[in-house]
DNA sequence: GCCTTGCCTTGACTTATGTTAATAAGAGGC
DNA sequence: GCCTCTTATTAACATAAGTCAAGGCAAGGC
Protein backbone atom coordinates (compact mmCIF):
# COMPACT_ATOMS: atom_id res chain seq x y z
CA UNK A 1 0.00 0.00 0.00
CA UNK A 2 1.41 3.35 -0.87
CA UNK A 3 1.93 6.29 1.62
CA UNK A 4 -1.26 8.02 -0.09
CA UNK A 5 -3.40 5.35 0.32
CA UNK A 6 -2.35 5.07 3.53
CA UNK A 7 -3.23 8.53 4.79
CA UNK A 8 -6.76 8.48 2.53
CA UNK A 9 -7.49 5.66 4.71
CA UNK A 10 -7.05 6.82 8.35
CA UNK A 11 -8.23 10.24 7.26
CA UNK A 12 -12.08 11.20 8.41
CA UNK A 13 -13.17 11.98 5.28
CA UNK A 14 -11.97 8.70 3.48
CA UNK A 15 -11.83 6.39 6.51
CA UNK A 16 -13.95 3.12 6.28
CA UNK A 17 -14.61 3.30 2.07
CA UNK A 18 -13.97 0.30 0.27
CA UNK A 19 -10.72 0.07 -1.30
CA UNK A 20 -12.13 0.36 -4.82
CA UNK A 21 -13.60 3.92 -3.91
CA UNK A 22 -10.24 5.18 -2.47
CA UNK A 23 -8.87 4.21 -5.94
CA UNK A 24 -11.74 6.53 -7.72
CA UNK A 25 -10.84 9.18 -5.38
CA UNK A 26 -7.36 9.22 -5.66
CA UNK A 27 -7.99 9.56 -9.13
CA UNK A 28 -9.68 12.77 -9.65
CA UNK A 29 -6.97 14.36 -6.96
CA UNK A 30 -4.06 16.40 -8.45
CA UNK A 31 -1.04 16.28 -6.38
CA UNK A 32 0.09 20.22 -5.53
CA UNK A 33 3.34 20.68 -3.68
CA UNK A 34 4.45 24.00 -1.46
CA UNK A 35 7.77 24.97 -0.12
CA UNK A 36 7.57 26.28 3.44
CA UNK A 37 5.18 29.90 3.71
CA UNK A 38 3.95 29.67 0.50
CA UNK A 39 0.09 30.50 0.20
CA UNK A 40 -2.41 27.40 -0.48
CA UNK A 41 -5.18 30.05 -0.66
CA UNK A 42 -6.39 33.61 0.21
CA UNK A 43 -9.44 35.02 2.04
CA UNK A 44 -11.57 35.82 -0.90
CA UNK A 45 -10.50 33.55 -3.92
CA UNK A 46 -12.95 31.73 -5.72
CA UNK A 47 -13.10 28.05 -4.51
CA UNK A 48 -12.68 25.80 -7.23
CA UNK A 49 -12.05 22.70 -5.28
CA UNK A 50 -10.44 21.52 -1.81
CA UNK A 51 -7.23 19.98 -0.45
CA UNK A 52 -6.42 17.20 1.73
CA UNK A 53 -2.66 17.39 3.40
CA UNK A 54 -0.58 13.96 2.82
CA UNK A 55 2.33 15.48 4.43
CA UNK A 56 3.37 18.73 5.96
CA UNK A 57 1.24 21.21 8.11
CA UNK A 58 -0.79 24.04 6.85
CA UNK A 59 -2.16 27.17 8.85
CA UNK A 60 -5.63 28.61 8.39
CA UNK A 61 -5.37 32.15 9.43
CA UNK A 62 -7.44 35.88 9.28
CA UNK A 63 -5.26 38.90 9.39
CA UNK A 64 -6.33 42.31 10.26
CA UNK A 65 -5.14 45.63 8.77
CA UNK A 66 -2.67 46.16 11.72
CA UNK A 67 -0.99 42.59 11.04
CA UNK A 68 -2.38 40.93 13.60
CA UNK A 69 -2.82 37.05 12.57
CA UNK A 70 -5.53 34.78 13.79
CA UNK A 71 -5.21 31.16 13.26
CA UNK A 72 -8.40 29.07 12.66
CA UNK A 73 -6.93 26.06 12.73
CA UNK A 74 -3.65 23.92 12.42
CA UNK A 75 -3.96 21.50 9.62
CA UNK A 76 -1.91 18.19 9.42
CA UNK A 77 -1.52 15.00 7.74
CA UNK A 78 -4.89 13.40 6.85
CA UNK A 79 -6.80 16.34 7.47
CA UNK A 80 -8.87 18.66 5.09
CA UNK A 81 -8.69 22.64 4.50
CA UNK A 82 -11.14 24.79 2.05
CA UNK A 83 -13.93 22.54 2.04
CA UNK A 84 -16.59 25.32 3.03
CA UNK A 85 -16.63 26.76 -0.44
CA UNK A 86 -17.36 23.28 -2.40
CA UNK A 87 -20.74 23.37 -0.79
CA UNK A 88 -21.27 27.04 0.38
CA UNK A 89 -20.98 28.00 -3.17
CA UNK A 90 -19.02 31.05 -2.04
CA UNK A 91 -15.61 32.40 -1.74
CA UNK A 92 -12.86 30.95 0.64
CA UNK A 93 -13.66 32.56 3.90
CA UNK A 94 -9.93 32.86 5.31
CA UNK A 95 -6.41 32.60 4.20
CA UNK A 96 -4.09 28.97 4.37
CA UNK A 97 -0.54 29.28 4.23
CA UNK A 98 1.76 26.10 4.25
CA UNK A 99 4.27 26.08 7.80
CA UNK A 100 6.80 23.48 6.12
CA UNK A 101 7.46 21.58 2.91
CA UNK A 102 4.14 20.12 2.13
CA UNK A 103 2.60 17.58 -0.19
CA UNK A 104 -1.16 18.43 -0.52
CA UNK A 105 -3.98 16.56 -2.77
CA UNK A 106 -6.52 18.98 -4.70
CA UNK A 107 -10.06 17.85 -5.39
CA UNK A 108 -11.35 19.53 -7.95
CA UNK A 109 -15.11 20.61 -7.22
CA UNK A 110 -16.97 19.06 -10.15
CA UNK A 111 -15.23 15.92 -10.16
CA UNK A 112 -15.55 15.62 -6.21
CA UNK A 113 -19.27 16.69 -6.46
CA UNK A 114 -20.06 14.13 -9.04
CA UNK A 115 -18.52 11.15 -6.34
CA UNK A 116 -20.69 12.01 -3.52
CA UNK A 117 -24.11 11.79 -5.31
CA UNK A 118 -23.57 8.40 -5.47
CA UNK A 119 -21.68 7.59 -2.46
CA UNK A 120 -23.59 7.69 0.74
CA UNK A 121 -20.35 6.91 3.18
CA UNK A 122 -18.38 9.15 1.63
CA UNK A 123 -21.28 11.74 1.87
CA UNK A 124 -22.25 11.06 5.74
CA UNK A 125 -18.50 11.66 6.63
CA UNK A 126 -18.36 14.79 5.22
CA UNK A 127 -21.04 15.47 7.20
CA UNK A 128 -19.28 14.47 9.99
CA UNK A 129 -16.45 16.66 9.25
CA UNK A 130 -18.29 19.66 8.76
CA UNK A 131 -20.54 19.08 12.39
CA UNK A 132 -16.96 18.44 14.22
CA UNK A 133 -15.31 21.53 12.49
CA UNK A 134 -18.30 23.39 13.95
CA UNK A 135 -18.26 22.29 17.66
CA UNK A 136 -14.41 23.33 17.76
CA UNK A 137 -15.63 26.52 16.28
CA UNK A 138 -18.34 26.97 18.96
CA UNK A 139 -15.32 26.12 21.60
CA UNK A 140 -13.04 28.56 19.63
CA UNK A 141 -15.53 31.48 20.19
CA UNK A 142 -16.13 30.34 23.98
CA UNK A 143 -12.48 30.84 24.66
CA UNK A 144 -12.16 34.18 23.04
CA UNK A 145 -15.34 35.67 24.27
CA UNK A 146 -15.46 34.17 28.12
CA UNK A 147 -11.93 33.37 28.72
CA UNK A 148 -8.94 35.21 29.62
CA UNK A 149 -5.43 34.75 28.09
CA UNK A 150 -4.11 32.03 30.88
CA UNK A 151 -7.69 30.54 30.56
CA UNK A 152 -7.05 29.81 26.94
CA UNK A 153 -3.46 28.54 27.88
CA UNK A 154 -4.40 26.33 30.16
CA UNK A 155 -7.37 25.02 27.89
CA UNK A 156 -4.68 24.47 25.41
CA UNK A 157 -1.95 22.72 27.04
CA UNK A 158 -4.91 20.36 28.05
CA UNK A 159 -5.67 19.77 24.69
CA UNK A 160 -2.16 19.36 23.83
CA UNK A 161 -1.71 16.47 26.53
CA UNK A 162 -4.79 14.97 25.80
CA UNK A 163 -3.61 14.57 21.64
CA UNK A 164 -0.85 12.87 22.73
CA UNK A 165 -1.84 10.59 25.11
CA UNK A 166 -2.66 11.61 28.26
CA UNK A 167 1.25 12.48 28.84
CA UNK A 168 2.19 15.01 31.79
CA UNK A 169 4.94 16.08 29.15
CA UNK A 170 3.79 17.65 26.07
CA UNK A 171 5.51 18.69 22.95
CA UNK A 172 4.90 21.88 21.48
CA UNK A 173 4.99 20.99 17.95
CA UNK A 174 4.72 24.86 16.95
CA UNK A 175 6.50 28.13 17.58
CA UNK A 176 5.45 30.20 20.44
CA UNK A 177 4.28 33.14 18.00
CA UNK A 178 2.20 30.80 15.92
CA UNK A 179 0.46 29.53 19.92
CA UNK A 180 -0.34 33.01 20.77
CA UNK A 181 -1.70 33.17 17.39
CA UNK A 182 -4.02 30.58 17.91
CA UNK A 183 -4.66 32.16 21.51
CA UNK A 184 -5.60 35.03 19.77
CA UNK A 185 -2.73 37.14 21.53
CA UNK A 186 0.72 38.33 20.68
CA UNK A 187 3.75 36.87 21.44
CA UNK A 188 4.22 39.27 24.62
CA UNK A 189 1.50 38.01 26.25
CA UNK A 190 1.74 34.31 25.69
CA UNK A 191 5.47 34.86 26.92
CA UNK A 192 4.21 36.20 30.97
CA UNK A 193 1.11 33.57 31.02
CA UNK A 194 3.50 30.89 30.34
CA UNK A 195 6.13 32.69 33.15
CA UNK A 196 2.70 33.01 35.30
CA UNK A 197 2.28 29.43 35.39
CA UNK A 198 5.83 28.38 35.96
CA UNK A 199 5.96 31.22 38.97
CA UNK A 200 2.79 29.39 40.54
CA UNK A 201 4.25 25.79 39.75
CA UNK A 202 1.69 25.05 37.15
CA UNK A 203 4.33 23.87 34.78
CA UNK A 204 7.79 23.46 33.76
CA UNK A 205 9.52 24.36 30.48
CA UNK A 206 12.25 21.99 28.92
CA UNK A 207 13.09 23.55 25.76
CA UNK A 208 10.08 22.53 23.49
CA UNK A 209 8.60 20.24 26.13
CA UNK A 210 6.08 21.79 28.81
CA UNK A 211 5.96 19.33 31.82
CA UNK A 212 2.03 19.47 33.47
CA UNK A 213 3.17 19.73 36.87
CA UNK A 214 -0.47 21.07 38.56
CA UNK A 215 -3.14 19.20 36.43
CA UNK A 216 -5.88 20.06 38.65
CA UNK A 217 -4.95 23.45 38.84
CA UNK A 218 -4.88 23.75 34.93
CA UNK A 219 -8.49 22.17 34.99
CA UNK A 220 -9.26 25.21 37.40
CA UNK A 221 -8.14 27.83 35.37
CA UNK A 222 -9.54 26.40 31.75
CA UNK A 223 -13.06 26.31 33.18
CA UNK A 224 -12.86 29.17 35.16
CA UNK A 225 -11.34 31.11 32.04
CA UNK A 226 -10.82 34.31 34.83
CA UNK A 227 -7.56 34.28 36.77
CA UNK A 228 -9.05 34.00 40.30
CA UNK A 229 -10.60 37.36 41.57
CA UNK B 1 -50.48 25.73 1.56
CA UNK B 2 -50.14 25.52 5.24
CA UNK B 3 -48.15 27.68 7.30
CA UNK B 4 -46.00 25.46 8.13
CA UNK B 5 -45.08 24.08 4.09
CA UNK B 6 -44.25 27.58 3.66
CA UNK B 7 -41.72 27.91 5.99
CA UNK B 8 -40.09 24.48 5.25
CA UNK B 9 -40.51 25.15 1.09
CA UNK B 10 -38.63 28.91 2.26
CA UNK B 11 -36.23 27.79 4.85
CA UNK B 12 -32.62 27.09 3.40
CA UNK B 13 -32.63 22.93 4.37
CA UNK B 14 -35.67 22.47 2.24
CA UNK B 15 -35.76 24.69 -0.20
CA UNK B 16 -35.99 23.45 -3.74
CA UNK B 17 -37.32 20.07 -2.72
CA UNK B 18 -40.22 18.87 -4.34
CA UNK B 19 -43.84 18.74 -2.28
CA UNK B 20 -43.85 15.10 -1.96
CA UNK B 21 -40.73 15.22 -0.43
CA UNK B 22 -41.80 18.26 1.87
CA UNK B 23 -45.27 15.81 3.02
CA UNK B 24 -42.66 12.67 3.71
CA UNK B 25 -40.17 15.37 6.02
CA UNK B 26 -43.47 16.75 7.38
CA UNK B 27 -44.21 13.53 8.41
CA UNK B 28 -41.47 12.49 11.04
CA UNK B 29 -41.24 15.98 12.60
CA UNK B 30 -42.81 16.39 15.98
CA UNK B 31 -44.57 19.54 17.10
CA UNK B 32 -42.79 21.22 19.91
CA UNK B 33 -44.40 24.26 21.92
CA UNK B 34 -42.09 26.63 24.35
CA UNK B 35 -42.73 29.78 26.30
CA UNK B 36 -40.60 32.90 26.38
CA UNK B 37 -37.36 31.77 28.26
CA UNK B 38 -37.87 28.11 28.16
CA UNK B 39 -34.77 26.17 27.41
CA UNK B 40 -34.80 23.65 24.14
CA UNK B 41 -31.65 21.69 25.11
CA UNK B 42 -28.18 22.20 27.17
CA UNK B 43 -24.87 22.09 26.18
CA UNK B 44 -23.98 18.94 27.10
CA UNK B 45 -27.14 17.09 26.40
CA UNK B 46 -27.08 13.94 23.74
CA UNK B 47 -28.52 15.42 20.42
CA UNK B 48 -31.09 12.84 19.23
CA UNK B 49 -32.41 15.25 16.89
CA UNK B 50 -32.52 18.60 15.72
CA UNK B 51 -35.23 21.43 15.56
CA UNK B 52 -36.71 23.61 12.60
CA UNK B 53 -38.02 27.15 13.78
CA UNK B 54 -41.66 27.58 12.86
CA UNK B 55 -42.60 30.79 14.96
CA UNK B 56 -40.41 32.93 17.58
CA UNK B 57 -36.98 33.48 18.10
CA UNK B 58 -33.96 30.92 19.73
CA UNK B 59 -30.20 31.88 20.99
CA UNK B 60 -27.44 29.80 20.56
CA UNK B 61 -25.38 30.71 23.34
CA UNK B 62 -22.25 29.54 26.07
CA UNK B 63 -22.31 30.81 29.91
CA UNK B 64 -19.19 31.61 31.83
CA UNK B 65 -18.96 30.37 35.68
CA UNK B 66 -18.98 33.93 36.46
CA UNK B 67 -22.40 34.54 34.32
CA UNK B 68 -21.03 35.99 30.96
CA UNK B 69 -23.37 35.06 28.25
CA UNK B 70 -22.08 34.88 24.51
CA UNK B 71 -24.32 34.44 21.84
CA UNK B 72 -23.63 32.71 18.92
CA UNK B 73 -26.52 32.63 16.94
CA UNK B 74 -29.82 34.19 16.58
CA UNK B 75 -32.26 31.67 15.16
CA UNK B 76 -35.26 32.63 13.50
CA UNK B 77 -38.15 31.38 11.45
CA UNK B 78 -36.97 29.04 9.12
CA UNK B 79 -33.97 28.21 10.33
CA UNK B 80 -32.30 25.27 12.14
CA UNK B 81 -30.70 24.65 15.28
CA UNK B 82 -29.04 21.52 16.61
CA UNK B 83 -27.89 19.59 13.81
CA UNK B 84 -24.18 19.39 15.10
CA UNK B 85 -24.80 16.41 17.00
CA UNK B 86 -27.20 14.50 14.32
CA UNK B 87 -23.89 14.38 12.27
CA UNK B 88 -20.89 14.50 14.61
CA UNK B 89 -22.42 11.91 17.12
CA UNK B 90 -21.59 13.97 20.09
CA UNK B 91 -23.73 15.83 22.59
CA UNK B 92 -25.21 19.63 21.70
CA UNK B 93 -22.21 22.43 21.63
CA UNK B 94 -24.19 24.48 23.40
CA UNK B 95 -26.99 25.81 24.92
CA UNK B 96 -30.91 27.18 23.38
CA UNK B 97 -33.20 28.82 24.88
CA UNK B 98 -36.31 30.36 23.12
CA UNK B 99 -36.60 34.66 23.53
CA UNK B 100 -40.37 34.77 22.48
CA UNK B 101 -43.13 32.21 22.44
CA UNK B 102 -41.76 29.68 20.01
CA UNK B 103 -43.22 26.82 18.06
CA UNK B 104 -40.39 24.41 16.99
CA UNK B 105 -40.34 21.21 14.86
CA UNK B 106 -38.40 18.22 15.94
CA UNK B 107 -36.94 15.97 13.92
CA UNK B 108 -35.97 12.88 15.27
CA UNK B 109 -32.23 11.92 14.54
CA UNK B 110 -32.70 8.23 13.01
CA UNK B 111 -35.55 8.97 10.73
CA UNK B 112 -34.16 11.94 9.77
CA UNK B 113 -31.19 9.94 8.53
CA UNK B 114 -32.82 7.67 6.51
CA UNK B 115 -34.59 10.71 4.81
CA UNK B 116 -30.93 11.74 3.58
CA UNK B 117 -29.79 8.71 2.41
CA UNK B 118 -32.29 8.74 -0.84
CA UNK B 119 -32.44 12.34 -1.19
CA UNK B 120 -29.28 14.41 -2.66
CA UNK B 121 -30.98 16.75 -2.98
CA UNK B 122 -31.89 17.35 0.68
CA UNK B 123 -28.31 15.82 1.41
CA UNK B 124 -26.69 18.79 -0.46
CA UNK B 125 -29.00 21.45 1.49
CA UNK B 126 -27.96 19.94 4.14
CA UNK B 127 -23.60 20.72 3.43
CA UNK B 128 -24.61 23.83 2.10
CA UNK B 129 -26.26 24.80 5.60
CA UNK B 130 -23.36 23.60 7.91
CA UNK B 131 -20.82 25.33 5.61
CA UNK B 132 -22.75 28.67 5.52
CA UNK B 133 -22.55 28.25 9.54
CA UNK B 134 -18.57 27.51 9.15
CA UNK B 135 -18.59 30.64 7.15
CA UNK B 136 -20.10 32.63 9.56
CA UNK B 137 -18.08 31.13 12.47
CA UNK B 138 -15.34 32.75 10.58
CA UNK B 139 -16.39 36.03 11.20
CA UNK B 140 -17.46 35.76 14.78
CA UNK B 141 -13.81 34.49 15.67
CA UNK B 142 -12.37 37.50 13.37
CA UNK B 143 -14.48 39.84 14.80
CA UNK B 144 -13.64 38.38 18.40
CA UNK B 145 -9.73 38.53 17.77
CA UNK B 146 -8.89 41.18 15.27
CA UNK B 147 -11.30 43.45 15.93
CA UNK B 148 -12.19 45.92 19.34
CA UNK B 149 -15.95 46.86 20.17
CA UNK B 150 -16.65 49.89 18.48
CA UNK B 151 -15.23 47.52 15.29
CA UNK B 152 -17.33 44.98 16.21
CA UNK B 153 -20.69 47.02 16.75
CA UNK B 154 -20.04 48.74 13.14
CA UNK B 155 -20.22 45.89 11.60
CA UNK B 156 -23.50 43.96 13.30
CA UNK B 157 -25.39 47.32 12.31
CA UNK B 158 -24.16 47.50 8.79
CA UNK B 159 -25.21 43.68 8.83
CA UNK B 160 -28.25 44.54 10.05
CA UNK B 161 -28.66 47.02 7.40
CA UNK B 162 -27.96 44.53 4.67
CA UNK B 163 -29.98 42.16 6.05
CA UNK B 164 -33.07 45.37 6.30
CA UNK B 165 -32.93 45.78 2.30
CA UNK B 166 -29.41 48.41 3.00
CA UNK B 167 -32.09 50.87 4.31
CA UNK B 168 -30.21 53.68 6.52
CA UNK B 169 -32.63 53.16 9.04
CA UNK B 170 -32.38 50.04 10.85
CA UNK B 171 -34.71 48.37 13.10
CA UNK B 172 -33.00 47.02 16.36
CA UNK B 173 -35.35 43.58 16.98
CA UNK B 174 -33.75 42.55 19.82
CA UNK B 175 -32.37 44.07 23.47
CA UNK B 176 -29.04 46.03 24.17
CA UNK B 177 -28.24 43.29 26.44
CA UNK B 178 -28.98 40.80 23.39
CA UNK B 179 -26.52 43.05 21.51
CA UNK B 180 -23.92 43.08 23.35
CA UNK B 181 -23.68 39.97 24.10
CA UNK B 182 -23.37 39.20 20.72
CA UNK B 183 -20.63 41.46 20.19
CA UNK B 184 -18.89 39.30 23.19
CA UNK B 185 -19.23 42.23 25.77
CA UNK B 186 -21.90 43.69 28.42
CA UNK B 187 -24.31 46.45 28.50
CA UNK B 188 -22.18 49.49 29.84
CA UNK B 189 -19.45 48.95 27.09
CA UNK B 190 -22.06 48.71 24.65
CA UNK B 191 -23.59 52.27 25.83
CA UNK B 192 -20.03 53.51 25.19
CA UNK B 193 -19.72 52.57 21.96
CA UNK B 194 -23.31 53.79 20.76
CA UNK B 195 -22.71 56.75 22.77
CA UNK B 196 -19.37 57.66 21.05
CA UNK B 197 -20.93 56.90 17.75
CA UNK B 198 -23.67 59.34 17.97
CA UNK B 199 -21.15 62.25 19.70
CA UNK B 200 -18.84 61.46 15.94
CA UNK B 201 -22.32 62.02 14.22
CA UNK B 202 -21.69 58.15 12.48
CA UNK B 203 -25.26 57.47 13.83
CA UNK B 204 -28.57 58.37 15.68
CA UNK B 205 -30.56 56.89 17.82
CA UNK B 206 -34.51 56.76 17.46
CA UNK B 207 -35.93 54.50 20.08
CA UNK B 208 -35.17 51.13 19.08
CA UNK B 209 -34.36 52.93 15.39
CA UNK B 210 -31.04 53.47 14.35
CA UNK B 211 -30.26 55.61 11.62
CA UNK B 212 -26.59 55.20 9.92
CA UNK B 213 -25.52 58.78 9.19
CA UNK B 214 -22.16 57.96 7.73
CA UNK B 215 -22.05 55.17 6.28
CA UNK B 216 -18.76 55.11 5.23
CA UNK B 217 -16.93 56.31 8.16
CA UNK B 218 -18.75 52.96 9.49
CA UNK B 219 -17.06 51.05 7.06
CA UNK B 220 -14.09 51.93 7.72
CA UNK B 221 -14.73 51.39 11.94
CA UNK B 222 -15.74 47.99 10.87
CA UNK B 223 -12.73 47.17 8.38
CA UNK B 224 -10.06 48.36 10.96
CA UNK B 225 -11.27 46.62 13.64
CA UNK B 226 -9.44 49.43 16.04
CA UNK B 227 -10.13 52.81 16.89
CA UNK B 228 -7.92 54.34 14.84
CA UNK B 229 -4.47 55.33 16.15
C1' DG C 1 -51.90 58.82 37.69
C1' DC C 2 -48.70 56.57 40.51
C1' DC C 3 -45.69 52.92 41.60
C1' DT C 4 -43.08 49.02 40.54
C1' DT C 5 -39.93 46.50 37.77
C1' DG C 6 -36.71 45.76 34.43
C1' DC C 7 -33.57 47.81 31.22
C1' DC C 8 -30.38 51.16 29.96
C1' DT C 9 -26.96 54.84 30.65
C1' DT C 10 -23.35 57.36 32.97
C1' DG C 11 -19.41 58.00 35.94
C1' DA C 12 -15.32 56.69 38.67
C1' DC C 13 -12.17 53.20 39.23
C1' DT C 14 -9.41 48.79 38.31
C1' DT C 15 -7.20 45.60 35.52
C1' DA C 16 -5.88 42.66 31.63
C1' DT C 17 -3.72 43.12 27.66
C1' DG C 18 -1.68 45.79 23.90
C1' DT C 19 2.62 48.55 22.73
C1' DT C 20 7.14 49.83 22.28
C1' DA C 21 11.67 48.93 22.89
C1' DA C 22 15.67 46.74 24.43
C1' DT C 23 17.93 42.46 25.55
C1' DA C 24 18.72 37.57 25.37
C1' DA C 25 18.75 33.17 23.52
C1' DG C 26 18.71 29.75 19.52
C1' DA C 27 19.21 28.08 14.89
C1' DG C 28 21.41 27.86 10.67
C1' DG C 29 25.00 29.32 7.27
C1' DC C 30 29.66 29.62 6.14
C1' DG D 1 33.43 28.25 15.90
C1' DC D 2 31.77 32.58 14.80
C1' DC D 3 28.39 35.57 12.83
C1' DT D 4 23.77 36.65 11.46
C1' DC D 5 19.01 36.34 11.58
C1' DT D 6 15.10 34.93 13.69
C1' DT D 7 12.47 34.08 17.81
C1' DA D 8 11.58 34.69 22.63
C1' DT D 9 11.70 37.21 27.00
C1' DT D 10 11.47 41.14 30.04
C1' DA D 11 10.28 45.68 31.52
C1' DA D 12 7.93 50.18 31.45
C1' DC D 13 4.10 52.34 29.82
C1' DA D 14 -0.58 53.22 27.49
C1' DT D 15 -5.28 52.01 26.90
C1' DA D 16 -9.54 49.34 25.96
C1' DA D 17 -12.68 47.30 28.39
C1' DG D 18 -14.36 45.15 32.75
C1' DT D 19 -16.41 46.29 37.35
C1' DC D 20 -19.08 48.52 40.72
C1' DA D 21 -22.42 51.66 41.90
C1' DA D 22 -25.88 55.19 41.24
C1' DG D 23 -29.41 57.21 38.74
C1' DG D 24 -32.75 57.70 34.81
C1' DC D 25 -36.15 56.10 31.79
C1' DA D 26 -39.96 53.48 30.00
C1' DA D 27 -43.68 49.95 30.18
C1' DG D 28 -47.10 47.74 32.45
C1' DG D 29 -50.02 46.80 36.60
C1' DC D 30 -53.20 48.55 39.73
Amino acid sequence: MTKIQDILLKSQLFGGLPEDHLEEIKKISVDKYFNKGEIVFFDGDEGNGFYLVVEGTVNVYKVSPEGKEQIFHIVKEGEAIGAVPVFSGKSFPANARVISKSHLLFFPREKFMNLITNNPSLTMNILALLSMRLREFTIQVENLSLKEIPGRLAAYLLYLSEEQGNKDVIKLNIAKLQLANILGTGPESLSRALGNMKNRKLIDEQGSSIRLVNRGALEVLAEDGKTQG
